[in-house]
RNA sequence: GGCGCUAUCGUCUAAGGGUUAGGACAGGGCCCUCUCAAGGCUCAGAUCGGGGUUCGAAUCCCCGUAGCGCUACCA
């Protein structure tokens, strides 16, 4: 059984990286039957807060990818202090006392550090007395240098990687206050809660090793590791929180109006390819196309905030997103569409009750025309709610000559019409348009500017029916 | 500095020895048309440099160069 783990550590916000890197770990055990672990990495005290915990479990339960299991690993404190204490007992770790001052990195930058001098040399009675003394120490792992050799493996994505003993150096397992680091707490966590693959980002290459020689020295079977590309930002740098800020939040993707599947598409498709030119994915093609080993080893560079104007991310995933849009069943829409509505302060019940149908039938008029479920609430105002502005190109249709008087006389011609629909809406408006000898066009862009205070929009014979005779008289009135 | 990963259009990518180096987004143009989209067609645009290996290299090897990552008592 393949069981798959996304270690979070609560510091911030979920970024668009980790998404994408639990996005990698959620295809490759749901394609295959296995479970997905959530397991929030919360060992360093003082770094960990509760609205970060928040944001990304809110982050990841809107990507519409439910995980299996969920552990914390502040609860699992005691497995991590047995761990240390037989790797220290059977002399694969040992004490370092050195102040932390001291270990300062001030000398580093011409030779690698390896290991604090004197400490890995001292005698195990020395240590215990300086330990009970109460002189604090950092629980080191040693690294067995003086053999010739190194560690292999062979990565999911990287295939073949091997790194000598004598350029590992000697890795902290226990703070000076006890507590366990990264590499102890995680490399125990993952054996003891069965991980049986661990993708991660290549930035944790590095630690593999370490953690191999660690796995190894506790006597545990070794996950298989894939390590997968970075996501870089416009400038080049790995992302992070602290260099592209907000923007790179995976709230804000929902916030601007994206659609979980058309986050997770745009993001899956960076650093991996179906290699068949398909694009648009949903999460059945997804889980279907998505191979481990085809995942590229190159970062990929992540455009956003690109300046002048509003699209602040990508062009492509807000292309993707629009995809998604008009593809997906109306069913499926209905309800993300609703809540942007909500969010805008434009839903009424009125649209889950009687008028669902009508609400479907909007959506399906609107819907080819939209890249973001936020443009409901602001393009589209006008078919959700009364109180509308009028742009200024819309504007310039209705104060073209005769045509605000026009739309008088077709407002009275429709209040009284038999029928009200496209195609006696489109008989008025031409025949209204014949009667004074201009263009339809001109009724045709005045009427939906009238109705919708946009220059821009589905067809103006659709828009009168959509917002139904008694608005749409009102409206042609108003101007 | 040390160790490692990588290198195809502006961006995301396809081509795992033989193709006019393909697609998508973005950009230009055309068609459709009541507007805007959507859709269809089309133009422009790339193999980091140098050596090998080979009949033949984007692809394999080496050397440069560049980018990125790691080099914590962060994860």
């Amino acid at each position: 059984m393949v069981r798959v783990r996304f270690a979070p550590s609560p510091t911030g916000f979920l970024h668009i990286g980790g998404a994408r890197t639990y996005i990698f770990n959620w295809l490759f055990a749901r394609s295959q039957g296995g479970r997905v672990i959530l397991r929030v990495d919360d060992t360093d005290a003082r770094r960990n807060t509760e609205e970060s915990l928040e944001s990304i479990l809110d982050g990841l339960s809107w990507l519409e990818l439910p995980w299996d299991e969920r552990h914390h690993q502040s609860t699992r404190r005691e497995l991590h202090a047995q761990a240390a204490a037989s790797l220290l007992a059977n002399g694969h770790a040992y004490r370092d006392f050195t102040p932390e001052t001291e270990a300062s990195p001030a000398t580093r930058g011409t030779a690698p550090w390896l290991c604090n001098p004197g400490m890995r040399e001292l005698s195990s009675a020395a240590s215990d007395r300086r330990a009970a003394a109460g002189e604090p120490f950092v629980l080191r792992f040693r690294v067995p240098r003086e053999q010739a050799g190194g560690v292999p493996f062979r990565d999911l994505v990287l295939k073949k990687q091997f790194r000598r003993f004598s350029d590992i150096e000697d890795f902290a397992l226990l703070r000076s206050n006890g507590q366990p680091t990264y590499h102890l707490a995680s490399s125990v966590d993952d054996a003891d809660l069965a991980i049986t693959h661990v993708i991660r980002g290549q930035d944790h290459l590095a630690n593999t090793f370490k953690h191999l020689l660690l796995l190894q020295a506790l006597g545990y079977e070794a996950p298989r590791f894939g390590h997968i590309p970075l996501l870089l930002g416009p400038d080049g740098t790995k992302l992070s929180k602290r260099l592209h800020g907000d923007l790179v939040s995976v709230t804000n993707y929902r916030d601007m109006g994206f659609l979980p599947v058309g986050l997770v598409n745009y993001l899956s498709l960076l650093g991996w390819s179906p290699k068949d030119n398909r694009e648009v994915l949903t999460v059945a093609d997804l889980l279907a196309a998505f191979r481990v080993e085809r995942v590229l080893r190159t970062n990929a560079r992540v455009r956003f905030g690109s300046g002048k104007d509003a699209s602040e991310v990508d062009p492509k995933a807000v292309w993707l997103n629009g995809q998604h849009m008009r593809k997906m069943p109306v069913a499926e829409l209905l309800p993300l569409a609703s809540r942007a509505l909500r969010t805008a302060g434009l839903w009424s019940e009125d649209f889950a009750d009687g008028r669902r149908e009508w609400f479907a039938g909007a959506l399906e008029d609107l819907r080819s025309r939209l890249s973001l479920l936020s443009e409901l609430g602001s393009r589209c105002r006008a078919y959700f709610a009364d109180d509308f502005a009028t742009v200024g190109k819309a504007r310039t249709n209705l104060d073209k000559a005769g045509v605000r008087p026009m739309l008088g006389i077709l407002a009275a011609r429709l209040e009284r019409a038999e029928r009200f629909d496209e195609a006696s809406v489109e008989a008025e408006i031409r025949g209204l348009a014949a009667e004074r000898g201009v263009k339809p066009g001109l009724l045709i862009n005045g009427s939906r500017a009238a109705l919708t205070g946009q220059p821009v929009g589905p067809s103006a014979f659709r828009v009168f029916t959509i917002l139904g005779r008694a608005r749409a008289v009102r409206r042609l009135r108003a101007v």
